[in-house]
DNA sequence: CCAATTTTTAGAATCATTCTAATTTTATTA
DNA sequence: TAATAAAATTAGAATGATTCTAAAAATTGG
């Protein structure tokens, strides 16, 4: 089971890994038609939810935006507070010192580091200037 | 401006601050009711969207789940991968490390354990052993 | 090839949340 | 205090992401 993907399993998959942009079920859809312009919205949610199962890619959830996908080799994520622009940043694996300060053992973890992105800044500037 | 909060505001923000227990918009609008049985649920929204941005109380969004409340004291969650309970915990504050390791000045950060709870854990040996 | 299982499709349904417009309440200021 | 402006609340429609259901198609194992 874990082998085999079936063939929309394995376009979806590849697009995925090969965008390095975090991409929604709704963007997959986009990019999947062009080459399969019979695939159905239902398809896309049905693969990155059993993709998901099996650990082949990552969800990331962010307040208020649709869910996005992400390889799932283990990293962390810069998220701008204001537009919830997404970056990959890696502080390594810190699950050790996790469970160590938690007291329990730990599957693994989401960290998220909050911050501005460029262009919020400047609004943000423009703004108070106001 | 921060320092007025009108009638629904103090009520709501009373009684995520009295619960311990990360209550959703709907669990809320439910425990208002019992005093203010006219409130509307979208004066729940209104409310804890503002309280959000004036930093009073703090969202926490878990995928596929309804947005909880917290209270805004720094502090980590123990999310349970199954059901998606939420625990306090609290592992100090890390953001200096984190901004050290990243290079950037973070705002903030958020930091989900995730772990099986002793629920989950059960159901998932019953399953096993079928 | 047949039966069983899995995938995909189509489209309706759900559910949390937001939005709009009208109404009520509160604050301002004349 | 009356009049006006601003903010909060209501009611209910609308949105948008996601799930669900049932039927059709494809794939798999024997």
């Amino acid at each position: 089971m874990l082998v085999i993907l079936t063939k929309y399993a394995r376009k979806i998959l590849e697009i995925i890994a090969e965008s390095r942009s975090h991409m929604t079920a709704a963007q997959v859809f986009t990019q999947l038609k062009k080459n399969c312009p019979g695939v159905v919205l239902a398809t896309i949610y049905n693969n990155l939810n059993r993709l998901c199962e099996e650990g082949r890619i990552r969800r990331i959830s962010v307040e208020g935006l649709p869910d996005r996908y992400d390889r799932i080799q283990r990293h962390d994520h810069l998220v701008c507070q204001r537009c919830g622009k997404l970056l990959d940043i890696d502080l390594g694996d810190l699950r050790a010192q996790f469970e160590k300060k938690a007291g329990i053992s730990i599957l693994s973890y989401d960290l998220k580091l909050l911050y501005l992105c460029e262009d919020c800044k400047k609004n943000l500037n423009r703004k108070e200037s106001e």
